[in-house]
RNA sequence: GGUCGGUUAGCUCAGUUGGUUAGAGCGUACGGCUUACAUCCGUAAGGUCGGGGGUUCAAAUCCCUCACCGACCACCA
């Protein structure tokens, strides 16, 4: 064996070792109580290389997925990508713009093409890295959210949402990005701090503080408290918009604070959320005034085309010079922009399709309260609780062209919607007509991704596990699609292992999606990590330039560092301190442990009776630690404490094995192999979910009974 | 404004049913090339566990309160 361990000259090897031997994919049971354990895989999004995050998850789900393996479960961990629809897109876009290009130039399908290619590439990459951190994930069953199978089973659930009436077209008040050229759900709303004028204008009868001047051509009413005294008497009477001169109605509603501006609020049915709840309960009429580039419509014609923000500037000029203006304050208050570009959303009125969310919450909040689903870290559930209380109804139509096209088809000459499973309609089913004109639009990716646990595992794999009894036993299945023997043996999962900041937008969309195709949870426990941050507990960015490439480290250090240094010293569930002296402590730990075995294995000696080797104090001390180290890890294994599982292997092997007896007995060294090896191999085999390569290298060189005989298909030590 | 979390050694963090001198990694100081490893070995310094109060034989751990930090949410036009 070479004096230090270099991880280079052995990891790729051994992985393709253990793909070869078809270790990643699940064994059939050989007694009747060996439960599979399964993880879906968070399917990275295939638009840029794995970055820290990723190896985080990878590792925590690696870990599990290994000790569950050797603990003689039939273990899946099912590997994926997801297309990423606006986040692909949105790179993509950047792409271009570095062309001097820009999405307009090119038409639909051609940009379609232009990123699924992109995608595809990216997606082989990512599948090399995640092979290169050791994912033992199943690549037989490796899964793409746009694979024509999983996208059947997304618009069969479509249509069956659409069938219970819990999907619908509405128009309402959408947050729309006129950079992305999309609108979006209220998870992908960001709010900013901004210091901006807050203007008081003379509506007339009475005064009104808006920030929005440019939107007076869309007020259709003003509001006050029906509390407010100093209004009472103007309810029911006129107000008169200025510039325009039109006049409307002064209106009583709850919704209104008194406290805030002057008591009296403009409303503008057609470009804010509230005054559009207002003008419904109203019926008042809805005005838009700004498009989807951000530009305002409808309005005298001086304003029309220019940018909102601009506008509001001219429009302030033009209301100062009528002595309009009243007075202008500072104020400081929330902006809604989008979460990609930072720059403001723009409400607006758009035909949008929306699912109703209370059944779905109903049906989440039961199993989470029945606890079908645990939340492994009890201020998780908390959070939770407290969305599925409060989500409002979820807009799933993306003006975008990277996803999965909605199959609705409207009619060119009723104007009704006929929806498919997929396939373009005869005839509309309404009138007859035979002129149907598909949507545009398609699906937020977080409609097919909260699918996926039910539709990997609906699309079948080429292995089989015939025989097994079926986890998924009696499940009736309320989308029509035949249940495979893969659903049927490892659905419901076993734990549903991603970051907590996918809470909502994910997890809960797979709680409820799946209790609501399926009948049954996608996973019985929810286990959420904390992100990685820098040395410094500071969030890592490119712009503070602290970035820390995984792969990068994995080079330079060895997978196996760069896993360790991933869950060492803090709880999953927490944000982790990452540094580079970490990684390399950990690298220096596979080479304490390379040195070890080297130590014992290279002065293997010829013990020509290995029975009646002598057995002392010291013996019997590292037999007796090594029995409590093995019921510790595995305590901790099972309730998910990794830190103090690695960080008891870590001290057991250097600090008790290597410096405590290995040193203590080398004096009587020709009486101690047989110890010394049982220790070794027990430790590798404890070691090998966390530092998988030079664990396996080690068995490898001289502790394999042969070439079949892989550490990683060994049992878990009792 | 609301909800949740945090405050333990210079730094980053463990400490889960309250119980012996509060731990780890890194860093620091000093000493060692001891033929497995200098990616190493040995020794050491360093904490009134955010402040205050309470419960208890016993509190970093439970309760109350204050201060500070952070995350998330929210229709302040």
């Amino acid at each position: 064996m070479d004096k230090f361990y270099d991880h280079q000259n052995y990891e790729k090897g051994i992985y393709k070792l253990w793909e070869k031997s078809g270790a990643f994919s699940p064994k059939k049971p050989t007694t009747h109580n060996q439960q599979p354990f399964t993880i879906i895989m968070p399917p990275p999004n295939a638009n840029e290389n794995l970055h820290i995050g990723h190896a985080r998850f990878i590792t925590v789900e690696d870990i599990l997925t290994r000790y569950h393996r050797m603990k003689g479960n039939p273990t899946l961990w099912l590997p994926g990508a997801d297309h990423a629809g606006i986040e692909t897109q949105y790179v993509f876009e950047k792409k271009l713009k570095e062309k001097g290009k820009s999405r307009s130039d090119y038409d639909r399908d051609t940009l379609y093409k232009m990123i699924w290619e992109y995608v595809l590439e990216n997606e082989k990459n990512m599948e090399s890295q995640l092979r290169a951190l050791g994912a033992s994930c199943d690549w037989t069953r490796n899964k793409f959210t746009l694979d024509p199978k999983i996208v059947k089973i997304v618009y069969k659930t479509f249509k069956k949402l659409y069938d219970d009436g819990l999907v619908y077209r509405g128009e309402r008040i959408v947050n729309y990005c006129p950079k992305c050229g999309t609108s979006f759900s209220q998870l992908e709303v960001n709010y900013l701090e901004r210091e901006d004028n807050f203007y008081y204008l003379d509506y007339g009868t009475v005064i009104i503080a808006t920030t929005r001047p440019e939107t007076i051509f869309a007020d259709t009413a003003v509001a006050v408290n029906p509390k407010d005294a100093r209004y009472k008497n103007l309810i029911g009477k006129k107000a008169v918009l200025p510039i325009v001169g039109r006049e409307l109605t002064i209106i009583a509603d709850a919704l209104v604070d008194p406290e805030f501006g002057t008591g009296a609020l403009k409303i503008t049915p057609g470009h804010d959320p509230t005054d559009f709840e207002i003008g419904e309960k109203h019926k008042l009429a809805k005005i838009s005034v700004i498009d989807e580039k951000g530009e305002m419509i409808n309005t005298p014609p001086k304003y029309i085309g220019i940018l909102s923000e601009v506008a509001r500037e001219e429009i302030t000029k033009d209301l100062e010079q009528e002595k309009k203006v009243k007075k202008i304050e500072k104020i400081h208050h929330t902006v809604g922009v989008c979460y990609k570009h930072k720059t403001p959303i723009e409400p607006l009125l758009s035909k949008q399709w929306f699912i109703k969310i209370k059944p779905l919450t109903k049906l989440a909040l039961t199993a989470i309260n029945d606890k079908r689903v645990k939340i492994v870290t009890k201020k998780y559930e908390k959070v939770a609780r407290n969305w599925l209380k409060n989500l409002k109804d979820w807009n799933i139509s993306r003006q975008i062209v990277w996803g999965i096209r909605i199959p609705a088809w409207r009619c060119n000459k009723c104007f009704e919607w006929t929806i498919t499973e997929g396939k373009q309609p005869d005839s509309c089913k309404n009138c007859g007509c035979q002129k149907l004109t598909q949507d545009p639009d398609t699906f937020d990716t977080w409609f097919s991704s909260g699918q996926w646990p039910f539709a990997t595992l609906l699309t079948g794999s080429e292995t089989s596990l015939k025989n097994s009894t079926p986890a998924a036993k009696g499940l009736k299945l309320a989308i029509d699609v035949p249940a495979t023997e893969d659903f049927e043996y490892f659905y419901p999962t076993s734990v549903l292992e991603t970051a907590y900041d996918i809470l909502v937008f994910w997890v809960l969309r797979m709680i409820m999606l799946g209790l609501y195709a399926t009948g049954e949870v996608p996973f019985k426990e929810i286990l959420l990590h904390g992100l990685v941050r820098d040395q410094y507990g500071e969030k890592i960015s490119k712009s503070k330039g602290n970035v820390i490439d995984p792969l990068i480290m994995s080079q330079k250090y060895g997978a196996d560092a760069v896993r360790m240094s991933l869950i060492w010293g803090t709880l999953v569930e927490n944000d982790i301190a990452l540094s580079e002296d970490n990684i390399k402590g950990q690298r220096n730990f596979a080479n304490k442990v390379w040195n070890v075995a080297r130590f014992i294995l290279q002065n293997k000696l010829e013990v020509p009776n290995v029975k009646s080797q002598p057995f002392n104090e010291d013996d019997k001390w590292i037999i007796k630690e090594l029995k409590t180290l093995i019921k510790k890890v595995t305590r901790s294994l099972d309730k998910y404490r990794l830190n103090e599982a690695a960080e008891d292997i870590y001290n057991f092997i250097w600090n008790k094995f290597a410096n405590n007896y290995l040193e203590k007995t080398k004096s009587r060294r020709n009486e101690t192999q047989k110890t010394l090896e049982y220790v070794l191999r027990e430790s590798l085999k404890l070691l090998h979910p966390f530092m998988p390569f030079v664990t396996e290298a080690i068995w490898q060189k001289d502790l394999a009974k042969d070439r079949n005989d892989l550490l990683i298909n060994s049992s878990w030590p009792k």
